[in-house]
Order: C-alpha cells, then structure tokens, then sequence
DNA sequence: CTTATATTTGACAATATTTGACAAGTCATT
DNA sequence: AATGACTTGTCAAATATTGTCAAATATAAG
C-alpha cells in the first residue's frame, strides 16, 4: 500500500466514510478510490487536494505523501543505483 | 542541462565526437542526440546502455546520473514539499 | 562574405502510457 | 438468497512522450 493510499484509508475509516462517499465528493468511480487507497492508481494532485479537504486533512501533509510515492516509483525498478542517485537528486534540494 | 546530458557532452567532446556519430551508433537521430544532452528528452534506459558502450563510459555511472535525472524531475514542479517527501523516500532504501 | 559543416529548434505524427468507467467478481452480514 | 461494501480486470478515451523531419541557427574556414 502506498503512503498516501494508507493515510487516505486511515482517515476514512477514522470517521467511518464509505468509498463510495468520499467517490461522490470528489465525482470518480468507487473502484477508483479503492485502487488509490491500496496504491494501484495513482492519484492526480487535484484529486489529493480534494480528498484531504473532504477528509478534513492536512493537505499538504497528503501531497508530500503522493510526492513521495512519485519518487519511489521512479527507483523502484533501479534497487542497486537508487540510493546513488537519490544522493545525487537531493543536491538539488540544498541549494 | 542534466546530470546525464552534461556527462555525455563531455565524454563526446573529450573524444573528438560528432552528435551525429553517436546518433548513427544508437541508431537514432542526432537532433535527439542533441535533446539529451541539453536534458530536452529524456533517454530511455536502452539508449544510455548503448551510449556508454560507444563511449566507453561506466555504464552503472551513466544509468545512476539518468535515474537522478528522474526522481529529480518528480519534484521540480513541487519544490516546497520536496524535501519532505525526499525523506519518506528515503527510508525505503534503508530497509 | 560565402560556403560547408555542426548543432539546435519547432512542429508533427507515431507510440506509449495513464486515466477512469464499467461490469463482474469476492467477501461479509443478515 | 439478498444486500452492501469493496475489489478486480478490461476497455476506450484522453494525455503524454518519443523520435523524425525540415528549417533555423551557429561555428569555422577559406
């Protein structure tokens, strides 16, 4: 499961929403929140925004998890050079 | 210019090459050459395999500086939550 | 300046990937 | 067996990416 999916499903089971209530609000497929809380899907950012102001969540607390299942997606198939090149990557962020 | 583009500039010139030699050895155009160089387009992971072939370069280095090009470009648009999530990240290589 | 060669650029078609809906499925409860 | 919640697989449509082509722009040499 992936971090956001996670956090997602803990909040809404939290405050015992259906999928298919948080499908509503956010006007997807039911199958579509279910594949975003177990990591299938990815969510699209506007899709996290809406969830976390639905869930009463902190946004960017959500965003910061969908970012970073993007970047564990990207080095996912690379195991042995990942964490070279997240060294590289994070240069970037010091600057 | 990426990480990956600035390495190969610099392995072809050091070698004397044109673009359009390298192109004609991966078998591609040289305007792409030329894209993923300047960090236009990105290569694909086949690409780099065959250019460090043709210019005798570690290929484990070339498919690292690719891969960081990668994560990179998952946060670029995202620069205030980056750091954040490049930690959650992080942990995945840790285990 | 003119020619020749190298590189870059922008537009485009071809490909590939992603998206979300739908229908059918499982599982648990009644 | 019927109902309700969730999951799964498949598909077409939408979106994104790729690589080529032709034209534009450098760069260098005579």
């Amino acid at each position: 499961m992936s971090h956001l999916g996670q956090k997602i499903r803990e909040l809404r089971e939290k405050q015992n929403l259906l999928l298919r209530q948080v499908a509503a609000q956010i006007e997807v497929d039911t199958a579509l929140i279910s594949k975003i809380e177990r990591g299938e899907r990815k969510a699209s950012r506007q899709q996290v925004i809406e969830i976390a102001k639905y869930l009463k969540a902190n946004e960017e607390e959500l965003l910061t998890l969908w970012l970073a299942d993007k970047i564990e997606a990207t080095f996912v198939e690379e195991p042995n050079i990942a964490y070279q090149a997240m060294k590289i990557a994070n240069k970037k962020l010091e600057k």
